[in-house]
DNA sequence: CTGTTAGCGCATTCAG
DNA sequence: CTGAATGCGCTAACAG
């Protein structure tokens, strides 16, 4: 038997030798069946190829691991990894799921709702009171970014390039960033803004069609970092000095961000402590504690000054 | 009932019906008890934060889920990655293990060899004719790269950092570059070798300590791309020019090497192909129409030309 | 303190 | 053609 108190030591040690011989090992399956627990969530990624994500779900599985679950992967590729993952939480595959990388679609919360199961988001989020969320602090991260922009470096013609509308994290990003320009009583140029998916392609292309208008943006506020080392690409492999005639503002730092070939200036999300927050109140879901509903957990971003983003010319010494 | 022939038309649909007011699922967990395989594989990985993983996983889940099969990951961090992925594939959590990152290990192969499952190693590989392989053909890879370097670019003062001894990736990697120096009737210079784990800090490291000889090597062949990178962000934030004063060789055309202001010149590995062919080997191992045992298949690797290879400076017009 | 039994939710028998 | 019974491998709740 196992881990029972009732039962005498010797006899205990007999049956562990056995099993040993025996090379004897619980069938994980079964054990699930009766304790009605699989031990495994699923996390839910749009793009695990998008440089954000391999450290948020290694954050991830370390927590996880350190309380005896397991992580199923369930990774966007033409088929709808939501619907996937949803399947798999209702036929009780798996115990949770973490969503990473949401979108705002309504029929798809009121299904998840309807399962009444473990569920968190974590960076992106729908907009339901119903769900746990773990986010930073994207609004006040885009407020930042402007701040750095036009207080610090005295930019005047400010470029966006942002990511989907549908998400959470673009569109809080922009509406931070927005929002300080408006405060401080000056306006997005809309001539000046660009969006699309996160990802590099988007930074390559909206960077390209900026660059080639007849005024050229001295600055250009990214959605997030692979969209600006997109961005900071197509600058550079077409001439345009960076910062020198062009200062680069990303969201998220990622690993590349801090390379020091390139020292992408940033505005970094706390994303081991997010991942850590998001498996707490997942686990507290799953197992029981779990508190009412919708809790809400925001985190602090920071600006992480690196070399993309500097004086625009206008400014320097010697500039015409 | 489910997708039985001998059932009338009508009473499938009433029934099917009633599953769907009952919004019924049928559960994951006693199916997999019952038919003795849960469907799902585990992908082991030493460290998802290198970028060559991510479009391995990739691939892999895109294969698997094709064949109705899903992902868990064992990631390692501290924990000892194998021993967990092991224990679950013996406790008939998941139907099979693929191996993307092995190292060359004994007491090990035994274990697994012993449990008479369903295994692949992808990548990497212990040399153990008990298990299939799949595998790029990394000895020839390197051979192409030391072709490049001396005959087509004339480099003399060639440096290596190569990964861990104990992959057989940065192994055989490493025997075709010398293998094809001998051929030549050259050798490495053993002062110019210089090896670490596959990560970019070991490419910075040791590429400083190589600038920092009193004669510079002309090029670097690097172990990998994340080695490379590591490299050639030594080299530029140290002023040295790429290729100018020192070209740079890497190993996998991971993503980042081909962004434009990059530009790495690489040997590709077919990656999606290699994991088309590891997730088909896993599959029929788990389904019984499985070969006789340890299958070898290895695939051609591609000398990818971009930037960061060139002329030494002896060979250059206008040098001295 | 032990050995026995029931049943987790299904699929696959086997009678009806 | 269909309903009822058996057991997948385990754990928990029983009697012995």
């Amino acid at each position: 038997l196992s881990g029972d108190q009732r039962v005498k030591d010797e006899t205990r040690l007999r049956v562990i030798a056995a099993a040993k011989k025996l090379s004897y090992t619980p069938n994980a399956t079964a054990q699930s069946l009766i304790r009605r627990r699989s031990n495994i969530v699923g996390v839910v990624v749009s793009d695990i190829t998008n440089p954000f994500y391999p450290v948020l779900v290694e954050s991830l599985d370390r927590m996880f691991a350190g309380s005896g679950y397991r992580l199923i992967l369930f990774n966007g590729h033409g088929t709808d990894e939501r619907a996937d993952a949803l399947r798999h939480l209702s036929s009780r595959l798996v115990d949770g799921l973490v969503f990473t990388s949401a979108l705002l679609d309504y029929p798809f919360a009121d299904e998840l709702a309807a399962l009444n199961a473990p569920v968190v988001f974590v960076n992106r989020y729908i907009d339901d009171p119903r769900f746990d969320r773990v986010v930073a602090d994207n609004v006040g991260g885009g407020a930042h970014a402007a701040r750095l922009l036009v207080e610090q470096f005295g930019h005047e013609r400010i470029a966006v390039i942002s990511g989907p509308s549908t998400a959470s994290t673009a569109r809080d990003r922009e509406r931070g960033f927005r929002g300080f320009l408006e405060e401080i009583g000056r306006a997005l140029d809309e001539s000046l803004y660009c969006s699309g998916p996160f990802t590099r392609d988007t930074g390559v292309t909206c960077c390209q069609k900026l660059l080639s208008r007849e005024e050229r943006p001295s600055a250009i506020f990214c959605g997030n970092d692979i969209i600006a080392l997109g961005a900071w690409d197509a600058a550079v492999s077409s001439g345009v000095s960076v910062p020198g005639e062009l200062s680069i503002l990303g969201f998220d730092d990622i690993p590349i961000a801090s390379w020091s070939a390139i020292g992408l200036t940033t505005v970094r999300q706390p994303v081991a402590s997010m991942a850590q927050a998001a498996a707490e109140m997942l686990i507290e879901r799953i197992e029981g504690s779990a508190a009412s509903s919708g809790r809400t957990n925001v985190f602090p971003t920071e600006l992480i000054l690196r070399r993309t983003v500097g004086l625009p010319s206008r400014l320097r010494v010697g500039a015409s």
